[in-house]
DNA sequence: GCTGAAAGCGGTCTTGT
DNA sequence: ACAAGACCGCTTTCAGC
């Protein structure tokens, strides 16, 4: 499927705030209820949308600390791989994890209450699984967070 | 404001997921329209609940490269930072940025096209504020990523 | 603080152009 | 493919417990 500039400006303003009527985002983008609907419908149906969530402030929840989390491992073996992460999908702390190119295998995003929680997280997943090398990062200030992609 | 567990297990559906009707959010926490609807009221009034949006897919999207890239700097005057923060702002390629503690100053996660996309931001940032040191970790595999909490 | 019901807005679908 | 309108269900409010 393919997106053209009215599915544009609907999606800029949907991941924006979605919690606006139909008719509002209709005159937001200079067009009217149906079509906007229909537009809605079939970029839902292709996966171009998909959740809608609403995002908690994680400092007012007690969610006080939030680490970079740099793993090297030694081991790259299928089934090392599968275990690994599975841990990670599991584990409701890790609020995002990639495989990288490079030096680094994997990088984490970590939120939890405080410095204490991380080590208890951090402890368990290494008796988990084995990994060579663990780098933590710790953010003192969130500068930005979007999920808004830059269409 | 604090919150009790009923407040929790909303919150739990709402960051799941917030498209579905109040009745069933209701039965999902075990309870009755109204009272919902009022706590929902109070925590979006203390902030506790942010915006609501929807999740659009990258990859469909055609932004098929994400990079995390570690920042370190010589600069340390508040009005480099200032004009460093506005920079990050306003770049829309930037998902994501926290100052940090340590070796490493912050840390970015950039959402692009492709590599020739970020080399243009990466020339663009680097001309508009001076850095030290800059390295890219380009991302293979999104394993996870979630702005639910874990409540 | 919860239940139940009433009112009005908004999402959804149909028709017309 | 868009605009207008009708319908129905949901959000939102309010009274009573």
């Amino acid at each position: 499927m393919t997106i053209d500039e009215t599915d544009r400006k609907i999606l800029l303003e949907l991941q924006e705030d979605a919690g606006r009527s139909l008719d509002e985002i209709a005159r937001a983008v200079g067009s009217s209820k149906t079509p906007v609907w229909n537009r809605i419908r079939k970029m839902r149906e292709a996966g171009i949308i998909g959740p809608q969530v609403v995002i908690p402030d994680p400092e007012k929840l007690g969610f006080e600390a939030c680490f970079f989390v740099l793993i090297r491992t030694s081991e790259h073996e299928a089934d090392w791989q599968r275990k690994f992460l599975k841990a990670l999908r599991e584990r409701p702390e890790v609020m995002e994890a990639h495989r990288l190119a490079g030096e680094i295998d994997y990088i984490l995003k970590v939120r939890v209450k405080n410095a204490r929680a991380y080590d208890v997280f951090y402890q368990a997943l290494i008796s988990e699984v084995k990994v060579y090398n663990v780098t933590a990062l710790l953010s003192m200030e969130e500068i930005k967070n979007t999920n808004a992609l830059p269409l």
